[in-house]
DNA sequence: ATAAAATCTGAACACTTGTCCAGAAAAAAT
DNA sequence: ATTTTTTCTGGACAAGTGTTCAGATTTTAT
């Protein structure tokens, strides 16, 4: 075996380690989300966390940094997510007039679907407008959801420069029906495709 | 002196003193302003709010149920006066197209001046959406912002059904500016009206 | 099988939180 | 001037917070 060999062999060790940590992370982050979109960030302490885990509080602190690093993290991982989903829907081989009914569609799903976990962002958004510890995760997640709306626009032949105006605006209604959805009425998500398709239709 | 007169009497001391409560919670309310402005809800904490009004924190309690109820008070109070100073730009005679261009300078002013006092309010709104007891008064004052926006429409000539998506839009980038300036982003407020004037002109 | 390293535990720490309340201080009524 | 009522104080309380860390446990390497 090669001196060569050897550190190629101890690279991969390392490296496998460290997905398992990484795997081990993301294990324990989805269980933290779990309680933080049901409490909300200020309200939910980590020994919440650690037991919705199964773990001790110390495991925690063993793999995160601190409070703010846990919580970074795991709103980074599941908007990473979202826009992931969405974006899929944009990949789909779509006529444009489809696109749009889809994306709305889409969306308005997801307001059934992940409720608790949007309210959750909002929380966050909103913390870092008084912590500038959230400041970077949030500006790039908002870049991240203006971009979904980028390729969306351009999938439907609307110049770009619409992509932060059109971004803002659907944030608006689904923070809205969100909110009236969270209240109890069952019909915002439906109400939400209504009012968004003739104000797109009206845009594209 | 009749016993008319004396019933009158004691009413008229008893609201007196009432009056003079209600000023001394006003007064209370005012400098907890000041301090969750700059802290936020849940950062803000009794002691804090006490320091900040030169009272001890047994005398809070004295006036508001609880936090809760201070916290309510608070955000009504001032909210209640911000529609207030916009409503009296409408009320101005002027012509309608002053009118738009008054009510976004009126708008980004008040992301210059009271940028702090404004983030508390989406604060408050996020909090209603895990904590039932913040529900009423977000939607009083949610309600109050769209009559605010219903009557500028209706000035403007443009139909009352508008006002909905109205408010959803002229807020989503109230807020995404008012975010950008707290950030240190100095001409987010200008960036507020050009952007805004451009999807009013559209509208109306 | 043994040693070493990584993982995990949960008690302890120092601090903050909202709330309560006996009693002091001030204001109002007699 | 005296009593009654209102207003206010600030210490005490129980519960909760994030963080730390010595040591137990498990996994990995030799």
């Amino acid at each position: 075996m090669t001196k060569l060999d050897k550190i190629a062999r101890l690279a991969e060790k390392a490296e496998a380690k460290s997905a398992k940590r990484a795997r081990k992370k993301d294990e324990l982050a989805d269980h933290a989300i779990t309680a933080l979109k049901q409490l909300g960030y200020a309200r939910t302490s980590l020994r919440d966390i650690a037991e919705m885990s199964g773990v001790a509080v110390g495991t925690l602190h063993y793999y995160f940094e601190d409070k703010v690093d846990l919580i970074t993290y795991c709103v980074r991982r599941y908007k990473v997510g979202f826009v992931a989903d969405m974006g899929s829907i944009l990949k789909a081989d779509v006529e444009p007039e489809q696109l749009a009914d889809r994306f709305i569609k889409g969306l308005s799903l997801s307001i059934r679907r992940e409720a608790e976990t949007h309210r959750l962002w909002y929380d966050i958004r909103t913390q870092a407008m008084f912590d500038p510890a959230f400041e970077e995760v949030v500006a790039d997640i908002e870049d991240g959801l203006r971009d979904l709306v980028a390729t969306f626009l351009s999938r439907s032949g609307v110049s770009p420069e619409q992509a932060r105006p059109t971004y803002l605006v659907l944030d608006s209604f689904f923070r809205f029906h969100l909110q009236a959805y969270l209240r109890g009425d069952k019909g915002a998500p439906a109400q939400f495709e209504i009012e968004v398709s003739a104000l797109l239709n009206r845009l594209v």
